[in-house]
DNA sequence: TATGAATGAGGATTCATTCAT
DNA sequence: TATGAATGAATCCTCATTCAT
């Protein structure tokens, strides 16, 4: 007999509640002191449940670092490279990241630990760092567009792009307990700066 | 018994070797998976002996995180704030800081995992705090010094400080495995947009 | 609402299944290392049938021990102790039980568990054990009357048997992974001899 | 510092009293049903040194298993394949070996369980598998040399000895818990008929 | 009757720390 | 001071069994 639709949702929420949980509880205390008898019991489930919906303690931690990745991507590159106004689009585009940014603090911890572990969480990192490619690509594309347009001065786009990416890893490492999301606005204008916006 | 020089000499010695390797492990697998065990043995020395010199692993590691900050500060403040030629000694200063960033990654991995769990390792991480909130408070004055002399564009000191530290550590996380310095260099000339260096 | 034939029918057949599997695994990895989960799965079912059908585990396993006995049983007891020419009879048993022996492998394996570990296995032992007795029993009349007939030497018939079916059971437990029947042949003779059969 | 003498002398000694609680207790109530911890309470230490001794469970089994074999071996292997008087050999042998047989109670039920379970326990069947072989080639041989002589009927040597094996374990199986060496005793005839002693 | 999610007891193993030698 | 055996708290994970659907 196959489970009821409300089963299904049932379930689905659950396994929401656990994830959620377990990122938090990664983000703050690191994989290790993070047990799953407490991501069980903050989740008001048995631990024994932890393993229905996931194998073990590592994919719980993968499902962690790699499922809120499918939810941000989009809207971090959510802009357009071939912008008719580069600068324009660079500064919507920084804005938005930098809110983004804030916002997800306890899931940007956990990135920084899979990066700075990356052989432990080998393929947790594989999955980061293939996005990040992705977003240094498509950030690359729209430097060089507003270089081309000559509202950009001229330099590496790529490295421009990292140099950004890092900024802004950099930011939240540092601001790492500040959500508040008016302290970060004030970093629009140095990322425009490492873009090498004209300063007129 | 008074120990004779050579003795002390060879403790001193001793202690250094376990601290390094202990450095090595806490950065490359962490906190937790690093055991005293595998200190000891890359050390040369039974674990037992571990306990003599640090009186646990939390004091172990407080000193792993600590003690290379006394080597690596004075070398990241030596510039003058007062400088004639902010400028100059600005890029002087950044061109200084990234080849110390690119060299020192083992430590600055472990760096990032006191920030990035900062309750759990808070006693090192007031540490690290109170150097990082002097370091950009140099910055800062040196910023300023630019700005008053015309050199550099308006900008808030403090978040120019806070702005460049992080992207400093930023690129330490990006370029995880990148100790080429050559690569390296090329993000000083970010560096200094970052502080509002004028182009001309 | 009373189960159609067909009902009835379909679940004997699913229980038959499920314990077919069950003998196999219990067999081949023992009682711990057979997993009711595994048995469900290679019997096709859900693991909560399992519990349909069986009450618990170690009645699924007592069922698996229990119930072949039922089936061997008649067979191996299929010989005459009052045979007229106690000889021919004893050759053809021998020869008959040889056969059983070397086709039923994976239960018999079950019955070496049973036997080694009959304190874990009270009820399921003192099954075999009587059937061994009833077995032994036989057997011993038939070499007594062999004796009597002067066919056979005179020893102690009872030990006699015992030689017997230990020596069968040996060459289960030497020949385990041996089906190869025409190999098991020859061993026929020698049980011939165990009995004290006369050589001319 | 290296370890006193007795300080090694009382390891030895606790290693050994571990061992052999294990071995009675996985005989007894077999590999799953014995825990570290009981082997621990048994032996009089905390269940952290049994890992002192031996690095895990399975390596704990395989020692409990393959060690005795070399106290075994020897004496099973203590006859003359050459023998002058092969009969008499061959009788002394027996007695021998059905006296040791008897002795070895719970060693042997482990033995059983190893075989039953080869896939199992890979590295302990082969050792056994091992001496196994080398004892029947050199019952073998005792047994060419008996029929060359004329003292046995021809048959095939080896499938001799394989039955003799055979009869020896299956004896163990089933006077399970017989350790009355009276008993066994009235065995040795029977194993003689095996080889085909000639009965005058 | 059939299903499979939920539970939690139980067990192997790791490892920091203590302490006798 | 140096060593490493001894200890046991802590943790992941398995799996029989229950029970709601």
């Amino acid at each position: 007999m196959a489970l009821s639709d409300s089963q299904v949702q049932k379930m689905k929420q659950k396994r929401e509640t656990i994830l959620e949980q377990a990122t938090l509880m990664f983000a703050e205390h690191g994989y290790n002191d993070t047990t799953i008898a407490k991501v069980a019991k903050a989740s008001g489930v048995s631990f024994g449940s932890v393993f229905t919906y996931f194998e073990n303690k590592d994919q719980l931690f993968f499902a962690a670092v790699v499922e809120p990745l499918q939810v941000y991507a989009p809207k971090l590159l959510d802009f357009d490279p071939n912008a008719k106004q580069p600068t324009q689009e660079l500064w919507n585009m920084v804005a938005k990241h930098i809110k983004i940014f804030s916002s997800f603090g306890p899931y940007l911890r956990l990135v920084v630990q899979v990066i700075g572990y990356h052989n432990r969480f080998a393929e947790a990192f594989a999955e980061l760092d293939a996005f990040h490619n992705t977003f240094r690509a498509k950030i690359g594309e729209l430097v060089k567009n507003g270089q081309e347009r000559g509202e950009l001065q001229i330099q590496d786009a790529k490295y421009a792009a990292t140099a950004y990416t890092s900024f802004l890893i950099g930011l939240r490492v540092n601001l790492i307990d500040s959500p508040d999301s008016q302290m970060w606005e004030q970093f629009v204008p140095f990322a425009m700066q490492l873009f090498g916006a004209k300063t007129d």
